[in-house]
DNA sequence: GGATTATTTGAAAGCGCTTTCAAATATTGT
DNA sequence: ACAATATTTGAAAGCGCTTTCAAATAATCC
């Protein structure tokens, strides 16, 4: 224990009569080593309070034991329990998650996974599938194993763990097609480069479809995400000449906005107009009226992408994942359409 | 360029014909080599698709351009902003974060915070001031700069980067005063290891002192934090034989339960009871009646702590970070008290 | 019990970069 | 033009760990 520089490996092995290649395998499998030099490494590690070089670590071994993780973004309250999720299952392993958000931005979003690659991550998580062919061939030519979250099928052939977008949407469609709906309003997220959004505006319109249905420009509105753009459509939507009966929203900040965006119009929700949300956040129950949404597997998803991840990472053959649940979750917003239209708001 | 390994410093070396030094030197600090060959380095990198090992040089230099971050929660609307924009400001200079949630435990934030040290992070950011002395210790011992969020002026002499808990409250509960509210209930955060919720209690308690009053304990509701908690605690408060005209809220989704809760009671708000958040987040602006709450500088101060952690790491001399303004804002859940009790909820 | 096989160990060679330090080259002053 | 000073370079020594590989030790078998 020279100096005051921080104790190495070589310290311990000195100080525990052993040599370092023991105490370094003492470190990663301890069942390697015999139980009496077990007994003496663990004593010299303590007494000199050894803390392993995670550095040195990464270079010898060429693992960091590190996982990326880019989100579109961490502020609200969509992505934050994934997060949350995959970190602590990660955490469980011995893994550390780096993390950034890409502001719903692909320049972003491009530019943070090569930065978590020249970080030297042992795996990535990223959302959706939209993604140009250099990045994917760089995080396949660097052979990192990585998995795209909040999408169920990749039509880019990699791996994804998530819900099908589309089928969730339709399901939504269809419950309101049931109660006798037959003008829509949609309230969209931007679709670009966003193939959740995009998934659950198709979803939509193949449910209207199959009912002989389709969707005109001015019953779709593209905005950026959150509450304020929700009412915003909302009302544009109910200004319309042939007003919806029914209002979709591809998020569910859209939905309360809508909902209170109604609230203030003095339009009944769900006498005069049905609202449905997608998520089932907090709130969505909490609302009155409350809403119907349909529940996804947040937090699931970070979970098992963590648990995918470390498969892969340990080598373990791993299944393809399954596409995860959705649940249509009814509530007080969508009742049948009124029997007439309301000539006003009043 | 031998075999198929990724391209070394050694690689670029050679192909740029100057010394492996020179092109660290290149990758460092480019103005330190002379431009012809800053060229030729330049060109062999881009020919070799060359791209640094962050291990090996975080080895050699002993730093690793990560910075870790150690939230209560990540879930949720609270955090998730400071910790956006503390990523961003930190990438903007070439830092990735790790990041990991505590979820409110003392254990697993002292857990945390030693792992990140393990993996050698370059400065950290924590939330809060309440923490053991050995966490603290060790945090000096390894003499890793590192900045405590969501506080004023920490207890422990260590440097933080937040607005004064204890003064915001006073103000939303200077403000029920001066209304000419005299019976208060409040809805407080689990104190035990927070001292932003036993901050905005002090606060409470100050302000009403100042006036002669104080808070019995039936009129102070000690929850975990939600949306929930608030309902439950506000229908407890509305309850109690003194019933409490104004109910301040210690954290904004309890006030969101509570307006919720009042308006399922058929209370009117601020008729009946006027209620108070604190954060001010989007939905507080939104609801109706909209809430009266302070609001809190929660991306500042992640942005702020980027900066300040930075400027250490770069060793520039640092002013003591000073707190950050919050702003009570009143709106529509806020009014002078009834002119007399109403006898019940009808 | 002695040969075989299986398990533990240590020596030594890196992993890919940074960083002295001294030598080489360029710049300045007179 | 020549010394004196400033700038740019390269050789070489690590940074602290992992990982062959072969030697040493322990366990197993007939």
């Amino acid at each position: 224990m020279r100096g005051d520089r921080n104790p190495t490996l070589g310290d311990v092995a000195r100080a525990a009569g052993v040599s370092p290649a023991t105490v370094s395998r003492f470190l990663n499998r301890a069942d390697s080593v015999r139980a009496d030099k077990r007994l003496r490494i663990h004593d010299a590690v303590e007494r000199l309070r050894y803390v392993p070089h995670a550095a040195a670590r990464a270079l010898a071994s060429r693992k960091t034991r590190m996982v990326g993780a880019v989100f579109p973004s961490l502020d609200g309250d969509l992505f934050g329990g994934a997060l949350e999720a995959f970190q602590k299952e990660l955490a469980r392993e011995g893994y550390s998650v780096v993390v950034a958000s890409s502001e719903y931005d692909a320049d972003q979003d491009a530019a943070h996974i090569r930065n978590l690659l020249t970080c030297g991550v042992d795996a990535l998580l990223v959302v959706g599938a939209v993604r140009s062919p250099q990045t994917l061939n760089l995080l396949v030519e660097k052979d990192v194993p990585f998995v795209q979250l909040w999408v169920a099928d990749a039509l880019n052939g990699h791996p994804c763990i998530g819900f099908d977008n589309q089928a969730a949407a339709e399901h939504v469609t269809d419950h309101l097609l049931m109660l006798g709906h037959r003008r829509f309003g949609v309230i969209s997220g931007i679709l670009e480069g966003n193939d959740r959004a995009q998934g659950r505006l198709n979803g939509v319109r193949a449910s209207l479809a199959r009912q002989g249905l389709s969707l005109a420009d001015d019953q779709v509105h593209e905005m950026p995400f959150g509450a304020a753009s929700g009412r915003d459509a909302f009302s544009l939507l109910m200004a319309s000449p042939e007003r919806p009966t029914a209002v979709i929203c591809g998020s569910e900040p859209f939905a309360y906005g809508a909902l209170l965006e109604a609230q203030s119009m003095g339009l009944r929700v769900p006498d005069d107009v049905s609202v449905t949300g997608f998520d089932d956040m907090w709130l969505a129950s909490q609302l009155s009226p409350s809403l119907t949404t349909v529940w996804t597997p947040r937090r699931e998803m970070g979970r098992d992408a963590a648990r995918y991840l470390l498969a892969k990472l340990t080598g373990k053959a791993v299944a393809k994942p399954r596409p995860l649940e959705t649940r249509l979750v009814v509530r007080q917003s969508t009742a049948p359409p009124p029997r007439q239209t309301p000539s006003s708001c009043a």
